[in-house]
DNA sequence: TCAAAAGTGTTTGGATTACACCCATGG
DNA sequence: CCATGGGTGTAATCCAAACACTTTTGA
């Protein structure tokens, strides 16, 4: 660590995806199958060395993020979630992954943007459970994200993140509870979350896109935190970090 | 990004720490003074560069932790904290740099290890409030730092990773005084502490070092999480990643 | 015997839960 | 008019805050 020793070893540092979204009443997570070696063929996180020595890491992912999905950066979340570093991660040379999370809506709109590459949506379950065989340990890195972002549902309004722009109290829920993978009372969150100040917006405009009595349609509100939180009951996150 | 285009850009991978402590009634940090430019004089986080290709993340922050501060890796707690990597942080050349957050005990032995250069406990307050200048972004990752560990100390047991292998219910709550700068209730916080299964395991032995009547020392109980959670009052963190 | 700090009990209010019921629409 | 889902009310319970008092030592 001294200084002095400018021995600067070979490293490539990539900015990798771990770009999460609910359709199809499941937590799916965008992955793209890889076409060289190593690992061909298998599905991987999107992502892809650093272009040049100017650009920032954030600004490397959502340039990425753009790339892989097209859609309006203002309607996704975006934070750093963790760097990955195993000297044996790649066979080829050493690589740093500096791996960002994003939360993003179903999009309606095809799910690729300009790169070529099939972009895939996976149900997290099955990358979790080994169904789906990622590449290098990306597996890990779907894990670490999944547990992140079940554990900032409790907290914060990035639910909505999830949402398309206008929606219902009860499609907001819903996402809690594919998320979270357990049911939640339905009065006591309508409750819950219409009270907490700033997290809602009413549109004014209704709906009947569900069948039954018209739904309020809302919007995401200024509130990021989520005052009181919203705790989930079963799972405790396990704590990050090594030695006990 | 595509992985065809192997210009790998000439970066630096550096892993940088941010070690805080609770002494002298105040939340410090270690850091070190810089010998040489840029920022020649000027106080820093100590780190430095990975030492070889096979060195692991998490294993060279080990190594760097051990290296300035020679204290018992079981009694401290380090994680990952964030990855800090604007193109124009170093004026030498590209330096991406992996930060760690250790919780350390404060040390009765000399607090610089087998390194020559001097190691500093600094309280964070004067580097938050800008009395003390940093080198480099480390104000920024101090501030991080800072408000990890504050977030931390509600949700986990960690507060024992300030205290000596033995300590009373007091001490552990002037952690959290310190920390969080609030006071705390001294009933409620001993019911509540002591109430946590698995977070504190009498020794059986009893103190007076504090005056009057004396005290049970504990020690850290297998217990990681705190459920339920000890809330700060006041401040609420803001919530990271970028757009609003 | 007095000061100083440790430890315990109680009350009260707020929040969460677990309920049952009414409302508004489409068919 | 009836099935379907949206929205509101309420009582019991748990948790946490705010409080006063007793205990045990050193001086």
């Amino acid at each position: 660590m001294a200084e002095s020793g400018w021995r600067i070893p070979e490293v490539a540092i990539a900015v990798d995806l771990a770009v999460l979204t609910v359709r199809e009443d499941a937590l799916q997570i965008l992955l793209v199958e890889r076409g060289i070696e190593p690992w061909q063929g298998f599905l991987a996180l999107p992502g892809g060395f650093l272009e040049d020595n100017r650009e920032d890491l954030d600004a490397a992912a959502e340039r990425e993020l753009a790339e892989e999905t097209g859609l309006d950066l203002r309607r996704v979340h975006l934070e750093q979630l963790r760097t990955y570093g195993s000297p044996d991660r790649d066979p080829r040379r050493r690589v740093v992954t500096v791996c960002y999370l994003a939360f993003m809506p179903d999009l309606p709109a095809p799910e690729a943007g300009g790169d070529a590459r099939a972009a895939v949506w996976t149900p997290v379950d099955s990358v979790l459970d080994g169904r789906a065989e990622l590449a290098f340990d990306h597996r890990r890195i779907v894990a670490d994200a999944v547990e992140r972002a079940r554990s900032k549902l409790e907290y914060t309004t990035l639910a909505t993140r999830f949402c398309p722009p206008e929606f219902t109290v009860t499609e907001l829920r819903r996402v809690y509870e594919i998320v979270w993978g357990e049911t939640l009372d339905q009065r006591n969150f309508h409750r819950k979350i219409t009270g907490t100040e700033g997290a809602l917006i009413s549109t004014g405009a209704q709906t009947t896109r569900q069948g039954g009595r018209p739904a309020t349609l809302y919007r995401c509100g200024p509130a990021t935190i989520l005052h009181p939180a919203i705790l989930r009951t079963a799972t405790q996150p396990t704590l990050q970090g090594h030695h006990a």
